[in-house]
DNA sequence: CAAGAAAAGTGCGTGCACGCAAGTTTGCGT
DNA sequence: ACGCAAACTTGCGTGCACGCACTTTTCTTG
């Protein structure tokens, strides 16, 4: 139904992708970020400059997209994996630490060239960030789905929150990342947090917003 | 404490600030946004064209601007403003409200050319709703005073959430505005919404977000 | 299977964002 | 009042995003 046969001009068209970012990522690795220019990637993935930004609007987008691989639509999927008992927060949470934890398939490799890229460059950290946004499309579908909302907002507005928080996760623990040791001080006598792991970033900017879930799952359930 | 003396360097900033985004617009809305070059809106403002994009970043941003003035930080003082027993949620929401009602200042002419330009062209319409994201610093600020909250993340999420969401009404917003008469269908057999006007649509998209007010405030009583 | 429609790739031209290294203005200290 | 240091402006050069018109490839239909 989504995928009777894939397509031949698909597939071209997704290994024309693929060996864009491929070749963009591993450019941007061996020589400094800066050193890379779309002619060099157009010319390592076999096609012209032009057709470089007919898949990305930007270099930084190529290089991230490598990193990203398609986890947006990862993430809607495990929340549809999940069993309709659990709490709708629950399920969202979930999956979002699933897939942000397991970065890539077995690339444990590049990693830590891939990451320092991330925390030094300020252009592609600001693109990676810029990238979480597209968990929202999918994000909607699936919430909406559960809800069975119709024409209101609130699917929309949910999964772009979560989105929001994912995002406010991940720069927090790119900027611990980039300077070694604890972060410093917030000047209000507080204590800012001391350097959590991902998943307990990920945890603490996605609790605020259950509440707000599990009122939007009562109510589909009143109704 | 915060300008003792605004300083006489910073006011020719401002100046030439004003001068740029309201020359940006002026000429957008005379001749189209396209037949507007960045060499022109510089020498209309009596500056270089280099100067110029140490002001802006794009375009776009310049005539956005315009048309947002500070509107950013006009939402946070706003909610400052609220007495500190009302809801956080209901302070939010009706300070968002009052403040995307409010226009610019008494500017009604020209409002309906801008807004053409907004719906017409796409550049300009993801410029202005990328702009809402700049609502986010202030916010987080006057939300995590009244939380009193240190170093977690709560204040930042429940910020950058209401910024979708007022993200989300805006484009349904412009959305309707632009194809005139009611909006589509959305294909699951459920009636989308009948285009309402713009406060309405705010206060849906803030709704959701209500209860994740309410719980954060419930924890600061407690503790 | 052939012909035409649709879509992807390509070359070219234009305006733009931005780093860099001057030149110029503003503000402060003594 | 004078001069120094920091901030702002400007000219220049480079690489890039993207519209447009055209060629090549793939899919569809009679």
């Amino acid at each position: 139904m989504t995928t009777p046969p894939p397509g031949l001009r698909e597939r071209k068209k997704q290994a024309t992708r693929e060996a864009l970012r491929e070749a963009a990522l591993r450019l941007a690795v061996e020589r400094g970020p800066d050193r890379v220019r779309v002619e060099d990637i157009a010319e390592a993935a076999g096609v012209s400059p032009r057709t470089y930004n007919n898949y990305f609007a930007s270099r930084e987008q190529a290089i991230v997209a490598a990193v990203t691989a398609d986890r947006e639509a990862r993430v809607a999927e495990a929340v549809a994996a999940r069993p309709a008992g659990v709490r709708l927060a629950d399920a969202v949470t979930e999956a979002v630490v699933e897939q942000y934890t397991h970065t890539g398939e077995g690339e444990r490799e590049r990693e830590r060239g891939t990451l320092l890229l991330l925390t030094t460059r300020t252009a592609l950290r600001d693109a990676f960030l810029d990238a979480t946004a597209g968990i929202e499309p999918p994000l909607t579908a699936v919430i909406a789905e559960r809800l069975g909302s119709a024409g209101d907002p609130t699917a929309r507005v949910l999964a772009a929150s979560v989105a929001a928080a994912v995002r406010i996760a991940l720069e927090g623990w790119l900027q611990s990342a980039g300077s070694s040791g604890t972060a410093g001080s917030s000047g209000a006598g507080g204590l800012v947090v001391p350097t959590g792991s991902l998943p307990d970033r990920l945890r603490a900017a996605l609790a605020p917003l259950a509440p707000a879930f599990d009122a939007a799952e009562r109510r589909v359930v009143q109704s």
